[in-house]
RNA sequence: GGGCUCGUAGCUCAGCAUGGACAGAGCGAACGCCUCCUAAGCGUUAGGUCGAGGGUUCGAAUCCCUCCGGGCCCGCCA
C-alpha cells in the first residue's frame, strides 16, 4: 500500500502547488522515471500546464517547485526541477522501508490483496472443452487464463463463481458415438491409455476419416445427435456415460493444473430445461427477434446485428442455431431468466472446494446461486469474438440492469514447424499451424506436463540427491505447472502463441520457474540463519541501492493486484513477479545476508527477505504457480 | 469484398489505454563471475530506419489516415 500513498502524496503536493501558484485545476501525470538518476516519482505537470499558461515547461517548473514543502513525515523526501521540464521526487526511504516491512510482515497472508471489488459478484465462465477430446496445449491457454482471472478477482474481493460449460449434446460427442456403436470402436482404450485421449486420439479422429469415404456413416450422427438432444434412448444414455468418463478424465487434467470449478453447467439441461423458448419469449416480446416473411431467410427468426447481416436464430424448420443456444445461458448467468436448474455435488476439488454440477427437479445440495453476477466474463478464444458481440448486444436489448456481459477473448495457440514436423505433419514453409482436433494435429495437455515434468525431475535431482522420489516427483511437479503457467499468461491474450515444445522446456530466464528459484533461494537464507523474523527490527539500516529497489517492488503489489483485476490481465502480474524476482536476485547477489556481523543490519535484512518472500508468494499463488521452498 | 487483430534486436516478447527525458527484457552469440545464503543465478559486449509513408503536436513506438505483410472471422454448421 506503501507505494500507492506516496504517489497519492506527491500527487496532493502537486496539486496544492498548482492551485497556491494560481493555475486552474488539470489532469496530469505521476510515474516512475526512465531512469534512477531522475528519482522515485516523476510529474509531467509542466507540460500540461505550458501550453495554456504560455510559458516553457522548465519556467513552471521552477515556479510550482518553491510551493513543494513535503512534511517531515511524509513518505516524500523532496522535489526538484529538471531542465527538461519534469518534476521529480525523491522518496524518504527510511519511512518507506519502515512502514511497506512493519506492513508486509504483520499481515502475510492477506498482503496486497486490494479491496476494489467491494465484494461484488463476478462470473467467469472458461475450459468449456467439448467432452469428447483430451484438452490439448490451446485448451491450456483457456484454462490457465480462466484460473488466473478467477484467482485476481478473488485477490481483489470479489465474490467469484466459475463455470464449466459441458457441451454433452453437440455434435462431437455424437461422432464419438458413431465410432462406438455404428463403426465397431471399442469402448475400452488400449494399453490403459487415459480415456479422453482416447477418444481424441483415436476415435474422433479416425471416424472423421471415415465419414470422408462412408456417406451412410456421415448421415448417421445426424440421427444419433436427435436421439441425444431427445435425451430417452437407449443411444442417449449411451452417450451420456462416455461423456461422463471424458469429463471426468478432463477435469483431472485441468486440476492438475492447478485449476478448480463451481459448477459444471451441462447443455442438455439447458435444452430440457426449456430456458432457451423462456428466452426466446424475452426476444420476441423486446422486438429483438423478427420474423421474416420473406426473402433470403424466408420462415426464419433473426436478430439485426449491428453492421452485419441479419443472424438467424430459428431455422425455418423451427430448430435453433448455435448462437441462438448460446443466448440463453447468457441470459441465465445475468440472471435475466428464472433459474431453472437444481444443483447435485459433483465431487470435492484439490483446494477442497466442491464442485456442483446442474441438474433438473430435485432437491438442490446447496443453497448457493450460481447465476446472477454482477459481472459475467466468458473466456474463448477470439474467433468467437464475432458471436460474442451479437450475445453482447442482444443482452444489452433486453436489458442487463447494470450487470456487464464481457467477452475475454485471447488468440489461438498454434504448432510452431519444428513441433509439427516431429509429430510428422509437414507444413511447408510456414512458421506454424493451427491445431485441428479433427485432423489429430495438437499437442496433448497432459502430454505438455509429463515433458516438462521429467525435464525438472532431472534437473531438481542433480541439485538434490538426496531427496526422496515422492520429494522429486512433488517438486518436479510444481515446476512443471510453473513453467506452462507462467508461458500461457505472460505475453499479451490478443498475441498468437506458436507453441514449441522443446522451447517450453526452458526453465532459466523469463520463466515460472525462475520465479520459484528466486523464491526458494529466500526461504533458504531464512532457514539457514535459524532466528525468527522480527517485525520491528531497524528497516532504516537497509540503504543499499539493491534492498531499496527491492523495497519499492514490494511495496507496488496492491497497484499490480488492482491494475490487472482492472484490465482483466493476468499478464501484468505477471510482468510483476518478474520484476520483483529479478529484484530480489540482484539483491541476493549484491548484498551478502548471512555472513553480515552487524546484529542489527542482519535482523533488518533477514525481515527484508521475508517480506520479500511474502509478496512473491502471494503474487505466485494468484498466478497458480505454487511457491516452492527447495527445487 | 467487409470486419477484427498482429507487425519493436537473429528469435520470443514488454512498453502503446492516460504522447514526453539516451526504446527495455528473455533466449540465442562472445566473454567473465561459485574457498561466499542453491550458478534454475549475476555481469560485460555485440545486436533496433519501433513494417512503410504521410499527418496532428513544442514532442509520436504510443494518437489519426493511407499502404504493405501475417493471422482470424464473416452458414437456416457447431
Amino acid at each position: 500500500m506503501t507505494f500507492r500513498v506516496l504517489i497519492e502524496q506527491v500527487r496532493a503536493l502537486v496539486a496544492s502547488a498548482v492551485e497556491s501558484a494560481g493555475y486552474p485545476k488539470l489532469d496530469f501525470d505521476v510515474s516512475e522515471p526512465p531512469r534512477k538518476e531522475f528519482g522515485d516519482l516523476t510529474c509531467n505537470v509542466a507540460f500540461q500546464m505550458s501550453k495554456q499558461a504560455k510559458k516553457a515547461p522548465q519556467k513552471i517548473a521552477g515556479e510550482l517547485i518553491e510551493r513543494i514543502k513535503p512534511q517531515q513525515d511524509s513518505f516524500v523526501l523532496s522535489a526538484e526541477p529538471h531542465p527538461a521540464g519534469y518534476i521529480n521526487f525523491r522518496a524518504n526511504y527510511a519511512k518507506l522501508s519502515t512502514t511497506t516491512l512493519a506492513q508486509v510482515l504483520k499481515n502475510p497472508d492477506s498482503y496486497g490483496y486490494y479491496d476494489s471489488g467491494k465484494g461484488s459478484h463476478v462470473i467467469i465462465e472458461h475450459t468449456s472443452v467439448n467432452p469428447n477430446k483430451a484438452l490439448h496445449v490451446g485448451h491450456m491457454r483457456n484454462v490457465i487464463l480462466g484460473d488466473a482471472l478467477y484467482r485476481i478477482m478473488k485477490a481483489t474481493n470479489h465474490r467469484t463463481t466459475v463455470l464449466n460449460y459441458v457441451d454433452d449434446s453437440g455434435l462431437q460427442v455424437a461422432d464419438i458415438v458413431v465410432g462406438f456403436k455404428f463403426a465397431g470402436m471399442k469402448t475400452e482404450p488400449p494399453g490403459g491409455k487415459k480415456f479422453d485421449q482416447y477418444c481424441g486420439d483415436e476415435v474422433y479422429v479416425k471416424i472423421n476419416e471415415m465419414y470422408e469415404k462412408d456417406k451412410e456413416l456421415a448421415e448417421m450422427r445426424k440421427l444419433v445427435l436427435k436421439e441425444i438432444e431427445e435425451g430417452k434412448s437407449e443411444i442417449a444414455r449411451f452417450a451420456a456415460n462416455i461423456t461422463m468418463r471424458v469429463l471426468q478424465e478432463q477435469l483431472k487434467t485441468c486440476w492438475r493444473m492447478k485449476a478448480r470449478y463451481d459448477l459444471l453447467n451441462f447443455e442438455s439441461h439447458i435444452v430440457v430445461s426449456k430456458l432457451w423458448s423462456r428466452a426466446f419469449e424475452l426476444l420476441k416480446k423486446n422486438n429483438i427477434a423478427r420474423f421474416e416473411a420473406e426473402g433470403k431467410n424466408k420462415g426464419c427468426w433473426v436478430i439485426e446485428a449491428q453492421g452485419e447481416e441479419d443472424k438467424v436464430i430459428v431455422r425455418s424448420d423451427g430448430t435453433a442455431t448455435y448462437i441462438a443456444k448460446d443466448i440463453p445461458y447468457a441470459a441465465w448467468k445475468l440472471g435475466l431468466v428464472d433459474d431453472p436448474f437444481s444443483y447435485a455435488k459433483y465431487q470435492n476439488q484439490w483446494d477442497d472446494s466442491m464442485l456442483y454440477r446442474t441438474t433438473l427437479g430435485g432437491e438442490s445440495a446447496t443453497d448457493r446461486k450460481f447465476n446472477g453476477g454482477d459481472r459475467v466474463t466468458t473466456i474463448i478464444d477470439s474467433r468467437q469474438a464475432r458471436l460474442q458481440r451479437i450475445i453482447s448486444q442482444v443482452l444489452s436489448q433486453m436489458g442487463t440492469s447494470g450487470r456487464e456481459y464481457l467477452h475475454l477473448g485471447y488468440e489461438a495457440v498454434t504448432l510452431s514447424s519444428a513441433t509439427a514436423k516431429s509429430m510428422g505433419i509437414d507444413i511447408g514453409e510456414r512458421e506454424s499451424t493451427h491445431m485441428s482436433g479433427r485432423k489429430g494435429i495438437y499437442v496433448n495437455a497432459d502430454y505438455v506436463l509429463d515433458t516438462l515434468h521429467a525435464k525438472a525431475y532431472e534437473e531438481v535431482k542433480t541439485r538434490n540427491p538426496e531427496f526422496s522420489e515422492q520429494q522429486l516427483n512433488a517438486i518436479a511437479e510444481e515446476i512443471a505447472i510453473s513453467a506452462i503457467r507462467y508461458n500461457m499468461v505472460r505475453q499479451d491474450l490478443d498475441k498468437m502463441i506458436t507453441f514449441d515444445v522443446k522451447e517450453s522446456l526452458s526453465l532459466e530466464g523469463d520463466t515460472g520457474p525462475y520465479l520459484q528459484y528466486a523464491y526458494a533461494r529466500s526461504q533458504r537464507i531464512l532457514e539457514k540463519s535459524g532466528r525468527q523474523v522480527d517485525s520491528k527490527a531497524r528497516f532504516e539500516l537497509l540503504t543499499h541501492e539493491s534492498e531499496v529497489a527491492l523495497i519499492k517492488e514490494i511495496a507496488k503489489l496492491d497497484l499490480v493486484f488492482e491494475d490487472a483485476a482492472r484490465s482483466l490481465s493476468p499478464k501484468s502480474l505477471a510482468r510483476y513477479a518478474y520484476s520483483l524476482a529479478t529484484a530480489f536476485n540482484l539483491f541476493y547477489e549484491k548484498v551478502p545476508v548471512l555472513k553480515e556481523e552487524n546484529a542489527g543490519v542482519l535482523m533488518a535484512r533477514l525481515a527484508l527477505v521475508s517480506a520479500f518472500g511474502v509478496a512473491l508468494k502471494n503474487a505466485l499463488t494468484t498466478l497458480g504457480i505454487t511457491a516452492l521452498e527447495r527445487m
